[in-house]
RNA sequence: CGGGGAGUAGCGCAGUUGGUAGCGCACCUGCUUUGGGAGCAGGAGGCCGCGGGUUCAAGUCCCGCCUCCCCGACCA
């Protein structure tokens, strides 16, 4: 007897599916503001995941976590020009506190460059106090008048870094480095999401940028998703806050600043990426349940049974989870677990275990094969392993089928329907109806993702657009 | 801000020519179940968005207000 299906199928209708994974797998839902996100226990149990791998990675690339405050003064957003442009339509104000109308209006951070920046023209006074590499993990809010649960809330949460360093060319490595060895790092090898990685064009550069850098990923409905960004800000913010510095010759100097981010709209890029029509399939490193242990019914010892294998699992290092529920039906569970996404299903069953096995299933491929207890633990680690290399390379596969060379800005047209297209970086400089080449991509719904060199590498920060590749493609 | 819809149980919806509130899912209790969303029986749950008006009587008709959703310009 056919059961209505748990999701709207992706081929269907992807954005209702989108939302589908998000309601049932207990992922998050919405708050009674607007735009605002009530991220629920397992939707958090993944981000902290992803807090955990990318917080090791930012500490390995030199940086310490701090905290910065919540409350901006208004003034501090006006001292850089493109800065305030570029964030003011999005800021929430404060204007009362304590019952009183405030003497100057402050604003929710949507971003911490200011006042970040105002503490580092403190502490930054010679070359010997650079570089000065600090990261915090916070909450920001930018006022969004089309939310989308994790892809774009008016609060979301994520970790900012901010440097200052004494010349350029260390600024500009130490944004490659994060954008290389913490987001690149993280999404390919935790995430599964194999990211092309490049510069942004002028018009998609963050507000107060000289250069900004981004990973990009593809979704499985062929859309692009920027995944983590970092940015150079030259010295437009020293000037601003003063942040100078003595080099070794005595000459006052300003610092050259970085600043970098990723948010939890990596959570979408999780759903988006590796989601079926069955729910969430979460790659096994980033999983904070690699592993459920499901007793199909209590009778024969089975509830003993599979306590022992989980105890065994967490002894060996795997994030194991025990579902003796039941009370609820075998089907039900299986299907809340397929749901949520959990790499790999132990199920515990009287005749598994009068034959001395139990069935293993895994998310990513739909298999089940019955495998001794005795070699349980190793069969979970080859399955988690195993899982976590198909979904990449499914990925992969997808990425590399999606993507068309083109050479006009009408072929993209069709082309990113279904994926990117790359096209020479000429054809953006092109005018054509009074607009740029960029413009007409623009019109026609199509952004300029990122531009790399012809083989996908990344480019100069200065080079010539003449002898780059544009991938385009329609952005969440 | 411009155009189009909708407000009724936790969620999704129905409600006829006005007659005092219903369905599915979820929830509670009991029994039987549990190897891919269990079945039966019983039960609980409502300021019908808010305010006014018409009427013997308003979820339903009239007026006003509020809120939310969808579509067009920016954004991780």
């Amino acid at each position: 007897m056919a059961k209505p299906d748990v999701l709207t199928p992706q081929a269907q209708d992807f954005p209702q599916w989108y939302q589908d994974v998000v309601a049932k797998a207990e992922l998050a839902e919405g708050g009674p503001v607007r735009g605002s996100m009530v991220i629920r226990p397992y939707g958090y149990a993944i981000w902290e995941r992803v807090q955990a791998e990318l917080d090791t990675r930012i500490k390995a690339a030199g940086a310490q976590n701090a905290y910065f405050p919540l409350f901006i003064p208004e003034s501090y957003f006006r001292r850089e020009a493109e800065h305030v442009e570029g964030f003011s339509p999005e800021l929430a104000v404060v204007t009362h506190g304590g019952g009183k109308k405030l003497e100057e209006p402050v604003v929710v951070r949507p971003t911490s460059e200011t006042i970040i920046g105002s503490y580092l023209a403190k502490w930054v006074q010679s070359y010997r106090d650079l570089p000065l590499a600090l990261n915090q993990w916070a909450n920001v809010v930018r006022w969004e008048l089309r939310p989308r649960l994790f892809l774009r809330t008016t609060e979301f949460l994520w970790q900012e870094g901010h440097t200052a360093h004494a010349s350029e060319q260390d600024a500009h490595l130490y944004s490659l480095r994060i954008l290389r060895d913490v987001y690149e790092d993280f999404m390919v090898n935790v995430l599964a999401v194999p990211v092309l990685v490049g510069r942004k064009t002028d018009k998609e550069r963050f507000a107060g940028a000289t250069t900004t850098w981004a990973t990009e990923g593809m979704m499985r409905d062929g859309k692009a998703l920027q995944m983590g960004t970092s940015h150079e800000l030259g010295q437009g913010f020293s000037r601003a806050f003063g942040i100078g510095f003595l080099d070794e010759e005595g000459q006052q100097r300003h610092a050259w600043l970085t600043s970098w981010g990723a948010s939890t709209r990596l959570m979408g890029a999780l759903i988006m990426a590796h989601g079926d029509d069955h729910g969430l399939r979460v790659p096994p490193r980033l999983a904070p349940v690699q592993v459920v242990v499901l007793v199909v019914k209590a009778e024969g010892g089975t509830a003993e049974a599979a306590a022992a294998v989980v105890a065994a699992l967490r002894e060996a290092g795997v994030r194991a989870e025990l579902d003796v529920r039941t009370d609820s039906s075998f089907g039900r569970r299986v299907v809340g677990w397929e749901l949520k996404g959990a790499p790999v299903r132990l199920e515990v069953g009287p005749r598994d275990l009068a034959e001395g096995s139990v069935v293993l299933c895994r998310r990513d491929s739909g298999t089940k094969v019955p495998v001794g207890l005795d070699r349980a633990v190793a069969e979970v680690r080859k399955a988690l392993d195993e899982a976590q290399g198909s979904l990449l390379e499914e990925a992969r596969r997808r990425l590399g089928a999606g993507t068309v060379e083109c050479s006009s800005v009408e072929e993209c047209q069709e082309a990113t329907l279904s994926g990117f297209a790359r096209i020479p970086g000429s054809v953006l400089a092109t005018r054509a109806d009074g607009m740029d080449g960029e413009a007409r991509l623009n019109a026609m719904g199509v952004t300029v993702r990122l531009l790399q060199r012809p083989d996908g590498s990344l480019p100069a920060a200065d080079q010539d657009l003449n002898e780059l590749v544009a991938v385009v493609a329609r952005a969440y």
